[in-house]
DNA sequence: AAAATAAATTAGGTGAGCCTAATAAACGAT
DNA sequence: ATCGTTTATTAGGCTCACCTAATTTATTTT
């Protein structure tokens, strides 16, 4: 059994893997708002539990035995979201912390149980995938919408960073999962795009936002 | 903010001034599986926070702010049994570890959505009252089954000792919350009694059994 | 390649929440 | 009323998950 700050360490190491390269002590350090020296006990631990592999100096790589405990986490993480969102009517903007909590509560069977009870989503309110009972994620080929260009039509797929501020900014232009827009027109001198919603007027989004929308061509 | 411990031991605190006298080190500890001497310790911390009184040697008594922190979590708790049952179809008598866990997220936006999902409902499936969003307790009139005579006709209100094995013997004899039964006959040498459901064969239950169940006259 | 810088680890300390053992208080029986 | 038993508290120690400060390793700059 974890605790939940060996799952939290879990958890961010394997979202830094996902990221692409390496998961560095100070990364997860930043990322659970702790220090590096602490980050280095968790390691260890982990390590000699099985979890992960801690190549000091050079980052942790995760063992199958932890990649596949952390897929239970995230897949207990965005069903809890797809439960609040759904069945409780909260805002995809709100539910973060407190899927944060719920995904820590220990029951298998609960877990199959609401994955039935909610149909066996296949993606989550931000549009995230939710790995099913075999820890299997399902992908989509979606990229970056700062990697289109003029012309494009696409729909929005996920969110890559779901903090309040991008989620709130995006609610405010009226966008969402699914929402699809064309790309108008794009700036190079500081990377923002003129885009256009399927109904309504164009507007403009900076790097910052279209870095960290998915999207999948139409 | 109570850690876990904490509300744990304010919990099991409010849980035996609900059956009577005062709650004693003693029998905190033997309800939480913690020495009596942890108690103490934690008795002082609650008491120094303003949730609780404790005198020395005489036990401990909730404060208006323990009461109302206790009664959210005896509503959060039942809510989710509630929940559990109702809409991820969990037997009955395999809820309470799970509820145990839940009963600790800390949102009342989710208590509250919850609630209104669920329908605001009054009782949860072992009977008992669900705290309101004030935090007041609706009772029913009831009595406990071994005070009943002979040609006493009643319906199963509530199960007040929730442990697995008293749960599953109900189950094995069809007994549920709202079953109606007529008690035929008192054994004054061992206090058990033979009952007779609406339907079906009349049996025998034992005091230690008769003692928990909480009756409602039919 | 030596020096400067950045990052990680180790060493050592803290508070929370538990424990055992020792002591003190309350209670029940004679 | 005192003795013996039960129960509670205190004293002191342990582990866990954090911290700061010191040290070591790796990387980058010159």
């Amino acid at each position: 059994m974890l605790t939940r700050s060996e799952e939290d360490h879990l958890k961010a190491v394997f979202a830094l893997l996902q990221d692409g390269e390496s998961a560095f002590t100070k990364d997860i350090a930043a990322r659970l708002s702790t220090k590096a020296s602490s980050v280095t006990d968790m390691l260890k631990k982990l390590a000699e539990k099985g979890f992960l592999k801690h190549e000091p100096y050079y980052g942790a790589k995760l063992t199958a035995k932890g990649t596949a405990h952390a897929l239970t986490l995230v897949r207990k993480h965005r069903l809890w979201e797809t439960f609040l969102v759904e069945r409780l009517s909260f805002g995809w903007d709100e539910v973060h912390e407190v899927a944060e909590q719920l995904e820590h509560i220990s029951s298998p069977k609960l877990v199959d149980r609401l994955d039935d009870y909610l149909g066996n989503p296949r993606f989550d309110p931000h549009g995230d995938p939710i790995p099913d009972r075999q820890g299997k994620l399902r992908v989509r080929k979606t990229k970056r919408l700062d990697t289109c260009t003029t012309g494009d039509t696409v729909r929005i797929a996920a969110v890559s960073e779901t903090t309040d501020g991008l989620l709130r900014l995006l609610d405010s232009k009226g966008l969402r999962i699914g929402s699809v827009l064309t790309v108008q027109e794009l700036h190079a001198f500081d990377g923002s795009m003129d885009v256009k919603p399927k109904s309504g007027a164009a507007f403009s989004l900076s790097k910052d936002v279209s870095h960290h929308l998915q999207v999948e061509s139409n």
